[in-house]
DNA sequence: GACTCTATCTTTAGCAC
DNA sequence: TGTGCTAAAGATAGAGT
């Protein structure tokens, strides 16, 4: 038996790079789930993969339920006082958002055309799992990458 | 030296709490950028802490990179030939994404109002965390984990 | 395919500086 | 705060079922 450690490259056998997703999206997950709980803070992994239909998210159900939880123990005065004050500050905050939101929608136009023609280069397979869901989670991973590719193609 | 397993608890310690935080957000990332060369996909995660100002986002500049490598190796006529095909239909299916997405943040605001009176039991230097850009990325992982919270409610 | 097993590799908790 | 160390805990590659 040969467990050896393997390149830190793509994996050409079909095979075992889906066995090898399986496994480590699973660790992955793990990891995300652990991080939120030990140190009490929000985090998640998107995976979006030939392998799944959806993109695979790992957010911690355990979030919501210490969200729960504290909002349970605390007395019932302070339950409602602690709503009235933090909605009205907290709605503010989050229609500002909506409204930034839409202006970088419209701002990211230009990018987004340029990033949908190099999408032009991805397996076919890849542009079949886009379904109206999707896209959004598409359109924020783009953005996310989309300094990275720019630089990558002034070297072009 | 006792380096004993830990309870996969939340860690009450500050000190331990941040150094745990430090390392294991940087393996978590490390991890999505393995997964991401290996299996030849895109992941990401997410992770919001009241160690850092903005949310930290683990994207993989290798997806970038690959996607431009691809790009430069196809031939001149295929790359315009498939730019104009992919770029109608992904510019209809973006157009999509963003209705979708103005017709979703409506929907949710009675959700959303909800959620806010919630996070009144969170602590407060989670709430100065808040600025405009944490908000886009918070109501993502809020939407994610709506589901979740409702269900921990229905048992309250 | 989806499990199990386990030798080996990798991550990290607890310290020390 | 940051960096380094190391033993134990944990993840996983390869193989078998």
């Amino acid at each position: 038996m040969t467990r050896k450690k393997i390149k830190l490259a793509y994996i050409r056998d079909d095979v075992s790079r889906k066995v090898t997703f399986k496994k480590r999206k699973n660790g992955l997950m793990k990891k995300v789930k652990e991080l939120s709980i030990l140190c009490g803070i929000d985090a998640s992994a998107i995976v979006y993969s030939q392998y799944d239909t959806k993109p695979d998210v790992g957010s911690c159900r355990d979030v919501a339920r210490r969200i729960v939880t504290r909002f349970k123990q605390m007395p019932a005065r302070d339950k409602s006082k602690n709503m009235l004050n933090q909605e009205s500050f907290l709605r503010q905050q989050i229609l500002k958002a909506e409204e930034q939101l839409k202006k970088q929608i419209k701002e990211n136009q230009e990018k987004e055309i340029m990033v949908q023609s190099m999408r032009g280069s991805l397996p076919a397979d890849w542009l079949q799992n886009l379904s109206g869901t999707d896209l959004n989670g598409l359109l924020l991973s783009i953005e996310k990458n989309i300094e990275a590719i720019e630089e990558e193609m002034q070297e072009a």
